[in-house]
DNA sequence: CATGAATGAGTGTTCATTCAT
DNA sequence: TATGAATGAACACTCATTCAT
């Protein structure tokens, strides 16, 4: 082994690079030629260690969305139930300037997912630990008798998500409309429905 | 006597051929080539009936919006109040296979919008008429008393309109998760929790 | 004979519209359509009267050339000798707006003409009428004993005319240095010197 | 070991190629791909090297106005006064066929120089040097007591320069009229005036 | 492995020209 | 004759990809 160069830092290397392209400078401007500099290497490497700029996208909007998961997890710490799926949902909405453009990030794959299947793929998987999540937190919450409503919590996870996600494209599109206070407002109400003890 | 030809309808022919193109392969291959040659006309032609890309885009966000929000006003004939709602937001999922590919073509143009000003614009125009007819049928609905919530109802639209576009999406990225029926119930339970007399 | 036209009459038309959308909007914008809707006519009647664009503006520099030659000879009025030599100079001199767009015009013919047989022929032959009348006007001059210099007067003709094109050619390039004043005071003393009882 | 190449030498690589296509073909026919295809390379290698055709133009005019002041500046050597400005202006003539052709780019760049703002900037600043020493040569002169006008200096520069820019271009459209000794002859003429004992 | 020069297809747009009506 | 719809090549420019070094 002459060189031992870790295939997998240096992808994280590029990712993290083209992450912070697209977030400082809109996905558009995240050429290869950018990203590589931004990375710090010449455009050439990227060949090296991906099969193309799909490839580096894809990887991109993963490790987005790992970020995004962690550090909704890590603002759970030492919460649980409701508290906790509060604080995740609510930290799911693009309240400030960089989670909109996280926001905008995925909203440019959702188009193309539609389109490229390995886009698709890789959108679907990131989605799944999240849901799991919420599912999970939702469990807890009823274990601990938390919750009011009688629905399938199956169900109120997924109206959930939706309305996070549905939300957050009404913040990029209608930014006017949906104020960060206005999100949290129309979040926290449909949390507090569930909630045992809520309004 | 010189060919006469109507630009209206050259127009529409055109934006047809754009929506095809989008619905068929993503909004990112929609060139001006690709839209004339679906068109059945050289490149060039464009020109004669649209300004540029963006006006050829602009319009075909329109026709495509004006088509739904049709028929979702047809739907509602003879309704009034919530009976009316609960059809118009019902109507507006991707119930059906048509539906669906209308839902990927908007999300087409929110991904394009988050780019292009001029369809930025349109968009929330077109956005705006929806709002304001759910913030009527609520309205009416209140006076006839169907109203069971206390909140706001320019809340309550924003976080319907908001939980239609996100189950939509949700529909499009994860049809596995979500059918048809589900997606009728997950919406259903949330419009009856507002509906005086509701579950 | 059901219509008649007049062919010369319309070419005519067609070299005035050119010559008035040059003028306003410069050489660039002067578009076989923009000079055909200016004209008042449909783009497509230009065939039927030029072989071509090139056609169209060989035809407007010559008749730019005429009209300027026209001008200036109509400025003469009454006068002869050096005092319609001088008239007729500085009469060239690009001094205002119009006549600072007409000498672009123009410059843009003078590059064409390098490239272009049919633009030299015609830019050639033009010049050649302007060159007669200071020749002329020279010769009445001196045998009205106006001229001072001993220099042959077909080398006094053709050095006026350069010193005419130079200094209009500086004045579009340089106007800052070279005012509407200082163009006919650089050219007025070189007059004064051929002139008999000039400073 | 990367290939690597000089920035500095390929870029008068492709300024050679944009020359050698304004000489040959004007500068209409200038185009990017024409100059890459001149160059030997293909189109896209210009983006390594230029900022734009702007760029490239504005490079060539730079390199070619450079050359030719650089001749004129070795022909003075040693002289000086009015010897020295003679040579010089003498200098500037397109009396042999590469001064001809050099001319006859310059000529293209007037014409471009109407149209882009870049150009014209460079255009004027390279104009400028020469200026500059035109008039401190005259300036010279004058110390020297070789000057018999009385006219502004300043005037007598720009006039002059205006001639020689205005013979040279008439040499261009009319050679059959100027040829290279009248050129000479007129000129120098016009510099026997200024000049003390001369004729 | 890494470089960065080089490629060439593709982008939206412009426009002189052609030709059926 | 006159129209104006239609063409298609050309424009400057962008960029993912390739590959000799």
């Amino acid at each position: 082994m002459p060189r031992n160069v870790d295939h997998g830092k240096r992808r994280e290397e590029v990712v993290e690079a083209a992450r912070r392209v697209i977030l400082r400078e809109g996905i558009e401007a995240a050429t290869t030629r950018a990203i590589a500099r931004e990375a710090g290497y010449s455009n050439g490497v990227l060949t090296h260690y991906f099969a193309g700029k799909d490839d580096i996208m894809v990887a991109t909007l993963r490790s987005s969305r790992r970020r995004v998961v962690e550090r909704l997890r890590d603002g759970l710490a030492g919460r649980g139930g409701m508290a906790a799926l509060r604080e995740l949902l609510l930290g799911g909405l693009p309240l400030d300037d960089e989670r909109v453009r996280e926001r905008g990030l995925e909203l440019g794959f959702w188009s193309r997912s539609l389109t490229s299947p390995a886009v698709r793929r890789a959108q679907r998987a990131e989605a799944e630990g999240l849901r799991r999540l919420v599912r999970d937190l939702l469990d807890a919450a009823e274990r601990a008798g938390e919750i009011r409503t009688r629905e399938d919590l199956g169900d109120v996870a997924d109206r959930l998500l939706a309305l996070v996600d549905g939300l957050s494209v009404h913040r990029l599109l209608y930014p006017d409309r949906l104020g960060a206070d206005r999100l949290e407002r129309l979040l926290g109400a449909e949390i507090d429905r569930i909630q045992a003890g809520g309004t």
